[in-house]
DNA sequence: CCGGATCCTCATTGATACTG
DNA sequence: CAGTATCAATGAGGATCCGG
């Protein structure tokens, strides 16, 4: 990216992340630690391969990420973020609790996926009962799954199915999403689709982190 | 922007705020309110004016701005930040907390403006010890003039001179900046060429904001 | 002068095909 | 699998022009 020519830190900041994709790709190695090349690229449904490869070699210059050959038998790369590339996870939270306002209306043709029906709780909600028991909600939207894990005062989450699950959220994304992070209630998202099986009393325990006020 | 094509906050935010300028115009309106056209275009130099204007159509159509025609005599419209807009501020306090690793190289032709020498102190510090008695510092970098107010536990910052600072720091722009954030000390603050005359006791009052670990 | 609109050129991005 | 190469489409930057 051509810089700004700014001394601010934030032009500064943006002539680093700035460009088209670079922020998706963090958030893939946020959310999916060390990767390989089509691990990311299967996780940026839509970037162009001479693109991802492009910015990869950006961000390697630009000390965000480094990018380890693995031993030899394998011939394959593992990028992964470095202090500087990690750093950026708060700016990837604010970013995306702003953008949780344009997740109500629908987009038939957008893709989803697993990992980020998993980071959205566990970035943007809080136990609001912590020192209540351990607690497990089962999520299933477009046929993704994730794993709600209430424990410690801390919203754990992760891919997949958990085997006895206090609470399943099952629905469409906007319908499962909206749900857990104050954008609707209940019987709204009941309307749009939504089937809640088990432990109704858990969803309290969620409380959608605020905004802070300007 | 095209949009990415995801059901996730973050790709759903960048879509929005993901153009190149689109930040810094909101950092502009966040820094100094209400804006003309001119005005915008003199706090973000580089900006072509067909640019500009696109991108306050944009941001007037996605609801981050509203424009106010000003009344019949005057024929100038006036820009300000929606609600939503506004809420973009814990956005551009991250990414500029996180660009300040970038500050500390020496770029000559960096432009550089009061209202950027303001908003550091002001975001990305505390004052440390907040029932302290009042001080003014007043600021000197590159010929751009801003004073901090330490009052009532808050760091409050605005552009211009100071009648009776209780100390002034002058110096290049990054010796300035380094000092008050903490990315460097004083020695090394005054070996880039900064002055420090008056009372400095109160540089510990200052205390940089950490990033918050991941 | 203010607030843009138009036009032109160059840089970036996107889609797809191809290679070690 | 992990990219590179190619080319078309889009976007940015810069200069100029125009109506109030």
């Amino acid at each position: 990216m051509r810089s700004y020519g700014q001394y601010c830190s934030i032009a500064r900041g943006l002539d680093v992340i700035g460009d088209r994709w670079t922020l998706l790709i963090v958030r893939e190695l946020l959310l999916q630690g060390p990767s390989r090349f089509t691990e990311l690229k299967r996780g940026l449904p839509g970037v162009a391969t001479n693109l991802l490869s492009t910015r990869l070699k950006e961000l390697e210059a630009a000390g965000l990420i480094t990018r380890e050959d693995a031993p030899p038998p394998i011939a394959t790369a593992l990028y992964q973020l470095s202090e500087s590339g990690h750093a950026l996870q708060p700016v990837l939270k604010e970013i995306g609790l702003w953008g949780l306002r344009f997740m109500v209306d629908e987009r038939p043709d957008d893709a989803f996926q697993a990992q980020w029906l998993a980071y959205a709780p566990a970035w943007f909600t809080t136990d609001a009962e912590p020192d209540g028991p351990p607690a497990v909600i089962q999520l299933v939207a477009d046929g993704e799954l994730a794993v709600i894990e209430l424990r410690n005062g801390r919203v754990h989450t992760r891919l997949g199915r958990a085997t006895d699950p206090d609470l399943t959220l099952e629905g469409p994304p906007r319908s499962v999403l909206g749900l857990l992070t104050g954008k609707i209630d209940l019987d709204l998202a009941t309307q749009l689709g939504l089937t809640a099986t088990g432990r109704l009393d858990l969803l309290p325990r969620l409380r959608p982190v605020a905004q802070q006020p300007a």
